[in-house]
DNA sequence: ATTGTCTTGACAAATATTGCCAAATATAAT
DNA sequence: ATTATATTTGGCAATATTTGTCAAGACAAT
């Protein structure tokens, strides 16, 4: 489970004194799915994190890194290859750019 | 759409004469889902890894790692954030173990 | 033109994700 | 301790995505 995105999140909602339901409301979501964002148990969708950033008045593309790098945690943690694996799509990217 | 693991197992195939209807029907899949996947265009399922590598005699681990790259490889592509993410989950992942 | 291999697209079945709701649990103030 | 407010958790239905099947099409070789 990741928790890199969820933990900012929280940060900057705590920060500016925002309650889970606030943020929620102008994200237009449940606060329970806020909630689980931020515990890391729930992913938001990738369109959703322009409006967050927004909201929370972040860097959108901080934002956009961070729940990038949630997903692919998800995806290789517990993988005994996972490391072989990213360095191996890491130098793949750069020859295709 | 990414090729690494699909071109691998073509070639893993191809140069044991086997043909695509035996490699399937030894996965107990159709036909036309090794070829989408010899083609990048469809991802097997984890699972099927290991008997995929039984039946190719090849070695498991190489091909769950080209599988695993290649899931990372569509959930990165496009993304401007791509490499940052990336490296943030390889350091991620070397804490916690 | 026939046969054998591979490819492609459409569709249904199986799985996974998402949002919603209600109940449970904290947290804080009085 | 009671009340009020905030957060967390789990279940379920709606939705979306993935997977497998099938049938038709393309391509070679003969």
């Amino acid at each position: 489970m990741a928790i890199l995105f969820g933990e900012h999140i929280r940060e900057l909602r705590t920060k500016q004194s925002m309650l889970l339901r606030q943020l929620a409301s102008q994200l237009d979501v449940d606060t329970s799915i806020i909630s689980k964002v931020e515990r890391g148990d729930r992913q938001l969708k990738k369109e959703q994190i322009p409006l967050l950033a927004q909201i929370l008045k972040a860097d959108v593309e901080e934002l956009q890194t961070l729940w990038l790098a949630d997903q692919l945690y998800n995806m290789v943690q517990g993988e005994p290859m996972a490391d072989e694996a990213l360095k191996s799509v890491s130098k793949q990217i750069k020859k295709t750019k």
